[in-house]
DNA sequence: CTCCGATCCTGATGGC
DNA sequence: TGCCATCAGGATCGGA
């Protein structure tokens, strides 16, 4: 799925169709994604407008002129949000269908169903969203956090990493290219890192993550920005899907492992 | 508490 | 060409 840089990506394209815009229309067109869609999703939405698009790691929060409510959106594995006009064409995967006063079409397209979309109170937020860690751009998230966080776990880093508990918005891909430009393997367990490897890390992690939103993300098989123009990230990728590749850095070979049931591509003589 | 594997779903890809 | 197995950006749940 789209991780940080892909959300924040959607979040400001979408931004400029949507603020200060009133909610005409809310269609859902599938019973079910990850979890059931509320029926009364339409009822509660229609008529509110939109006050505030918000991100927070992989989840994004249309706020809406009643405080209490927002839709929270999460696009799974394979979800996307488009700008589109009702008369456009209906793919069979737009499962949500928001329709604004300016005449724009919002529509969720999610092929694997794994995204979500529901109703939610800000004041008052779901698990979900009250457990995530801090923002891996902002001030919280420094070397010295990332070490005492992980004193005595023994998880591998890259899973450590991909917690949304810990550090939001980085996936697979994110994780995996962090770790190579830190020379960090994606198997050692988080507390065997010394302050200094948290150091790097946690530098790289800012520095990949603003080139990555820089360049509007990386756009693999589903994921699309909303305005048509896919990001080009996936050209500054160094290890993610190049298994068998030679590193770019020394030559070696890139090499695989499995790690919580997902690929993980590193450098044997990069990384340590 | 922490960690790991299985699971939800459909599409793309590669081997035979 | 057709068929089948495998894998895919994520999060959650149950069990060890």
């Amino acid at each position: 799925m789209p991780e940080l840089p892909e959300v924040e990506t959607t979040r400001a394209a979408l931004a400029p169709s949507c603020l200060g815009q009133t909610i005409t229309a809310l269609e859902l067109r599938t019973d079910a994604l990850r979890a059931p869609l509320a029926p009364d999703l339409s009822r509660r939405f229609v008529g509110r407008t939109i006050t505030a698009l918000e991100r927070r790691g992989k989840h994004l929060l249309l706020h809406s002129d009643d405080p209490q409510l927002s839709l929270h959106l999460h696009l799974g594995m394979s979800g996307s949000l488009r700008i589109c006009a009702p008369g456009d064409l209906l793919g069979p995967y737009d499962f949500v269908l928001l329709s604004l006063g300016n005449g724009r079409q919002i529509r969720l397209r999610d092929p694997r169903k794994f995204g979500h979309c529901g109703a939610i109170d800000p004041t008052n937020p779901p698990p979900a969203l009250k457990n995530l860690g801090p923002e891996p751009l902002g001030d919280e998230f420094t070397g010295d956090f990332l070490f005492r966080q992980t004193r005595k776990r023994t998880a591998p880093i890259k899973n450590h990493l991909m917690n949304q508990e810990h550090v939001v918005g980085i996936g697979n891909i994110y994780a995996a290219e962090a770790l190579f430009l830190s020379g960090i393997l994606p198997t050692r367990p988080a507390g065997s890192l010394d302050a200094g490897d948290c150091e790097r890390l946690v530098a790289e992690i800012k520095a990949l993550l603003k080139r990555a939103i820089a360049a509007g993300g990386t756009t693999l098989k589903d994921f699309h920005s909303p305005d048509g123009r896919d990001g080009h990230f996936i050209f500054a990728l160094d290890v993610y899907g190049k298994a068998g590749q030679p590193c770019p850095r020394c030559g070696t070979r890139l090499e695989n492992v499995v790690l919580g049931g997902r690929a993980s591509v590193f450098c044997p003589r990069c990384q340590h």
